[in-house]
This record gives C-alpha cells, structure tokens and sequence, in this order.
RNA sequence: GCGCCUGUAGCUCAACUGGAUAGAGCAGCAGCCUUCUAAGCUGCCGGUUGUGGGUUCGAUUCCCACCGGGCGUACCA
C-alpha cells in the first residue's frame, strides 16, 4: 500500500467539489506530500493556498478548514491541524501505522504494489564495444539502465532488455590485422579468448601514440591505416575478414562475461550492430521514399528535430545539424543503425516505451533520432533518453588511469574490491583487538565480503547523486563506513540480521504470522513511518527513471532505524508483546534495506 | 555563434519538481562501549542557494539578463 496515495485520495472528493475546474483537480491532491519537518506531521497539504485565490480572494485558512471539516471519516488520520498561511498538517494514527506495519511483513514485496496498468519497456544499456574490454565509460550506463530494469520489474512492468553491442566497428580491424601478422596460432587453438584479448592490446601498442596523455593514434599512422582497411574489407562483405568476424564472436561475447557476472547484470538480447547491418539501405530507401530524408552534399540526411535541414551556411550557424544516415562514401552512419533498431523492436516486441540509458552528451543525436523515427510510423512509442553526466576523477576531469589511459572496468572494480578489503580488514583487526564482538570467518566469507562490499560500493556511489549531473569518482568516499554510503547500509544490514542469531529467534516465521505491533516510543513510530514508505519511493524512483530516490530512501530507513536500534532495546524489551514487535521492526528494516538494495543491483551479506 | 547541462556549508552531495526555520555526510569541536556487531550513536560549529531583476501569498526550484564551469554542434560511434 502507498501511504501517500492512500492519504490524497482521501482529499481527492473533496477537491472535486471545491475546485471550480476538474481538470484542475490531480494537481490539487498532488499537493499532499510528506511534511517537509516531522515536527509538523507526516504528511502535509499545501492547496488551500492556490484554491483560496482559484475561488475569489477567500481566505486560505477558511478554506482549508473547509477542507478539513468535509474529509469524510477515516481511520488513518489524526484530526488535521491548520497551520501558518494555510497549511493542513497531517498525522497518521499510531494504530494505523501499526496495522500497516504488520501488514507488509507478510508480503514479498513489502508493500509494494503491482502498477495497475504494466508497461512494456525495451531498455538499452551498457552497449559496449566486443573485442575490447569494458571500460570505466560503460559503467554508468551498466549500472543505472541494470537499476531501473529491476525497479520497472518489481513494479510489475514488462521490461526487455538489449545490449546494443558495437560489433561491426573499427576494433574488428585491430583484431583482424593482429590475427594476420601477429597471431600466436597454438595460443588461439589453446584459448581463443585470451589470444584475441592479447592481439587487441598488442596491436594497439604498435600504433603512434600523439603525445602521453592521448590513447588516440593520429590519422595517418600506418598500423591504424591498415587496421581500418581491414574493417573496411570486412563491411564491404570479404570472404576472408567475413569468416575471420564469425570465428571472432563467440569468444568476443565471451570475453564480456566476466565482468557482467561480477557486476551481477543480465541482459536479455544482445542484438548488436552487426544484426542491423543488413537492414541499413532498407532504412534510407524507406526514409527516402517516405520524403523524410533527402540529398545533401552527396549525403543522405534526416531532418533535425524541428523538422527542418538546413542548407546555407547563415542557416547551418543557427539551426541544429540534420543526422546524415548515409555518407558520401555510401557508408551508413549510428543514426541509421539506431534507426532500423527501432523498427526491429518496435516490430519484435510492441513496446509502449524504448529507453536509452546513455551519455547526456548524446542528447542532440537521441533528440533528432525521436523525432524522425516518430514521422517515420512510430509515433505511439514513447521514446526517452535516459541521460547520465560523466564520471570525473578527483581533479574534476574526465576518469582515467595516473598515466592517462582510459582505466578497465575490471580493473576499476579490482581496485575498489582491494581497497575495501584493506579498510576492512584493519577494522576487523581493531574491533578484534578492543574486544569487540566479531564474526569468525572463513575465507571464502571474507573474500565474499569484500567483492559484494568493494562492488556495491561502486554501484552505490553511482546511483546515489542525481542521473543527471556529472559525479566525483572516489574511492574513499564510495567505500566510507559512515554517510550514504553501500558499506554503510550493508554493515547495518549485518548488524540488524545479528540481532536474530544472538537471540536464537526464527525470523522467518514473521512472514507467515507477525506479531502485533506495539507503538510506544517516539523512535519506533518514526521507524514505523519509514517502513511505510517504500512504496513511494519505488514508485517515484521509477516515474522519472530516478535511482537516487531509493537511496535517499534507505538512508532515511537508515537513520530511524539507528535512531530506534539505540534508544530501545529488542532482545531485552520489557515485554514479551514489545519483545516480538521490536524483532518484527528489525526484521522489516533487515528485508527492506536488503529489498532497495537490490533494486539498485547491489548484494548484502549475512555476517561482516 | 547557436543549443543542452551545471553553479547550494571549506569538501562531496540532497532538498520528494512552487511551500513553513535550505538538509545530510566528511572535515573541525565536545561527548557515548563491564558490548542486542562502536564500520555505530548524540550534540555543537558552519549558508546573502554564482550575481542582478521579474512572476506571486510564498522561489534553491519557473522566466529574463549577466558571470563562471562542462558538453554538444552533418559525413566517429
């Protein structure tokens, strides 16, 4: 159940016999929102305001005790209190939350509702290029378009997800030409993987460097020259390269395994560049009969997203650029690719919704992309572009490795599980030597420990500021034990579970019948409150494709739950009943934070 | 030039999309362990929300101008 939903459509009546205009109504309930300070209740409604003058100059207050004095009976709300200009302060009932509480313990999904009309969603994300290892750019996408999928999921929507691998691009030539000259024959037999993976490297070091700093060749290297001609070879349909690309995949796809198991991301298909490949003059044949494209300086292009192509110079300075989806060279272009990918799965999969989980800087390309693609027929999808902002290093450029290289994502991952590892094991050391209770444990435990507390930490770091803005990558602070942190969350979610094991109690049995919940003190109310509100956090979370909503979520659990596990005792209560009903609270924070945590793809564990 | 994003405490970030006294964490200061895991908790200090206008009962949020930062601007993807 949605607390909030439940409290506006209480108001919801009313409004509509008050407000003059119906359609004005939504935006009136929507007004109800959780109290901005707990000191004015739970929730509050801020429309007596705006209606007070919508219904000619009349005083808010008068309105909103209007309001007040219509809300038809209920047992949710306390008596709702005016306040200021003509706030309505609510107050849920300690019995209500209560009942609520005990409610949600004996639903899987913890209060969380199934969407009354589910959605088909195809989600496009992580997209890296096979024959070439992940790198640090792939991350956001990964994990953010990895996080909304398990949120759309849990919500009840259908979501097909498609790694739109770059599988028909330049890196096939570096591995072409290294296979050509470079190839260790017995190596490739023995391992095909880890030969291909070497040749990559290996070629790449044979190219020009422009200066340290830079990982891209100059155009007129000659290794790369002879690289891009074997590329070239291969699109223009040589027997030889052809045969090579096919022999090249499996062990290319194979290499990208790894790292996605680590990261704990599945993706549904995996219909790369090279399954459109054939599409492409089908798509400029269609665009151009359709008279969406036309002929500009020797190339094909679309219109921008005004519609318009500009042709002189004066109009090209103010206009934004059209998508060329044939070049010159009769080459086909991302523009055109993406194109017959819409078609392909709008076709495959009738979706009501295609996200691209990519890039902000990509915003122009997905903005002209939307608005031809929907001139071309497909007007009844909804398109979005799920933007994301960069990852900077600490000296506010753009991530990469001390000598300038684009870092690995293996290698990004390594390090923060070795960092982690490190911090951890010194504080186990200490909290050992102080005689603090610790956890014997094995070392596969730790070693588990450290991949799912060096992992989460990263993900965590990542889904936790706003999509939007770019974001400070930094090993310390993801992997701090104390703020907003993945570490946090999970040596709390270890602590909770402690309490269950110390007191030899079966908290499985709450799922099946919980206890009643007693409510006395100030801190188990305001903890019942945050138990309560996991549902508009998922719910918000996914409506505006916004992770960050169900960190700010747990972080607030977080803190009641702190807040409660210090002022009241559980295993030692006063009472049986209070005894069952704090192992019941703590239970419900356990499940929950291990819940919203894994919505945003990260593990916990049991002992740390 | 045009377009998009961005500017909040010393640092890293929030602010539920227009609501009440702008909140957290770190850093700094002062406290809490004969233990339900102290990788924890409590308190204090810290702000002209880049600047100046406007819209209105009310602006960090919307509009305009300027300043600073980032990115994008047709034959790479």
């Amino acid at each position: 159940m949605n607390l909030l939903k439940h409290i506006r459509s209480l108001f919801e009546p009313v409004l509509a016999e008050l407000a003059p205009d119906p359609a004005k109504v939504p935006d009136f309930v929507g007004m109800v929102k959780p109290a901005a300070n707990a000191e004015n209740g739970d929730y509050q409604a801020n429309f007596a305001m705006p209606l007070a003058k919508i219904l000619g100059g009349r005083k808010p207050q008068e309105v909103a005790k209007e309001i007040v004095a219509k809300l038809p009976p209920n047992d949710i709300l306390e008596e709702p209190t005016v306040a200021g200009p003509g706030f309505i302060n609510l107050r849920v009932k300690t019995a209500f939350l209560a009942k609520a509480v005990q409610q949600i313990a004996i639903d899987a999904k913890l209060g969380v509702e199934a969407v009354a009309k589910p959605k088909t969603f195809v989600i496009d994300y992580s997209g890296p290029n096979v024959a070439k290892p992940l790198h640090v750019g792939h991350l956001r996408s990964t994990i953010i378009g990895d996080a909304l999928t398990r949120i759309l999921r849990f919500l009840g929507h259908t979501v097909i997800t498609d790694n739109h691998l770059g599988d028909w691009g330049t890196q096939f030539g570096i591995l072409l030409f290294g296979y050509k000259h470079h190839r260790d024959a017995t190596a490739f037999e023995a391992d095909p993987v880890r030969e291909l993976a070497r040749l990559y490297v290996h070629v790449r070091g044979l190219f020009k460097k422009k200066d340290d700093e830079e990982d891209e060749a100059p155009i007129d290297d000659p290794v790369k020259q002879e690289c891009q001609e074997e590329t070239a070879k291969l699109h223009a349909g040589d027997p030889e390269n052809v045969a090579l690309w096919k022999l090249f995949m499996p062990a290319c796809l194979e290499m990208l395994r790894p790292i996605y198991d680590r990261l704990d991301v599945k993706i549904d298909h995996a219909f790369g560049e090279s399954f459109y490949n054939p599409m492409l003059p089908g798509v400029v044949d269609e665009m151009l009969a359709k008279r969406i494209a036309s002929v500009s300086k020797g190339a094909v292009v679309i219109p921008n997203a005004k519609g318009v192509i500009p042709w002189t110079d004066e109009e090209m300075k103010k206009e934004e650029p059209p998508a060329i989806i044939r070049k010159r060279d009769g080459a086909f272009t991302y523009t055109t690719t993406d194109l017959a990918t819409i078609k392909y799965r709008a076709e495959t999969w009738n979706p009501t919704t295609m996200l691209y989980v990519v890039d902000a800087r990509q915003a122009l390309h997905f903005k002209t992309l939307f608005a031809q693609a929907r001139r071309w027929g497909y007007e009844s999808v909804e398109f979005q572009h799920i933007p994301f902002g960069s990852i900077l290093g600490e000296d506010k450029k753009p991530f990469q490795t001390r000598r300038g290289g684009t870092l690995e994502l293996s290698a990004l991952l390594d390090e923060a599980v070795t960092k982690g590892s490190e911090k951890y094991e010194q504080s186990y050391a200490e909290r050992k030597a102080s005689g603090r209770k610790v956890p014997d444990l094995t070392p596969e435990e730790k070693a588990d420990i450290f991949e799912v507390v060096g992992i989460g930490a990263v993900k965590y770091a990542d889904l936790s500021g706003s999509r939007t803005s770019d974001y400070v990558f930094s090993y310390d602070k993801m992997l701090a034990t104390d703020g907003n942190t993945a570490t946090y969350m999970q040596y709390a979610y270890a602590r909770y579970r402690s309490i269950f094991r110390e007191g030899e109690v079966d908290e499985t049995r709450f799922q099946i019948s919980p206890p009643a919940v007693i409510i006395t003190e100030a801190a188990e109310r305001a903890l019942a409150m945050q138990l309560l509100r996991f549902p508009e956090a998922v719910e918000a979370a996914a409506a505006d494709y916004l992770p960050h909503l169900i960190t700010g979520y747990l972080w607030d659990l977080a803190k009641a739950a702190s807040v409660f596990y210090e002022s009241c005792q559980v295993l030692k209560a006063p009472t049986p009943e209070l005894k069952e009903s704090r192992l019941l609270l703590v239970d419900l924070v356990g499940r929950l934070i291990r819940q919203a945590l894994d919505l945003l793809g990260i593990r916990t564990v049991e002992r740390m």
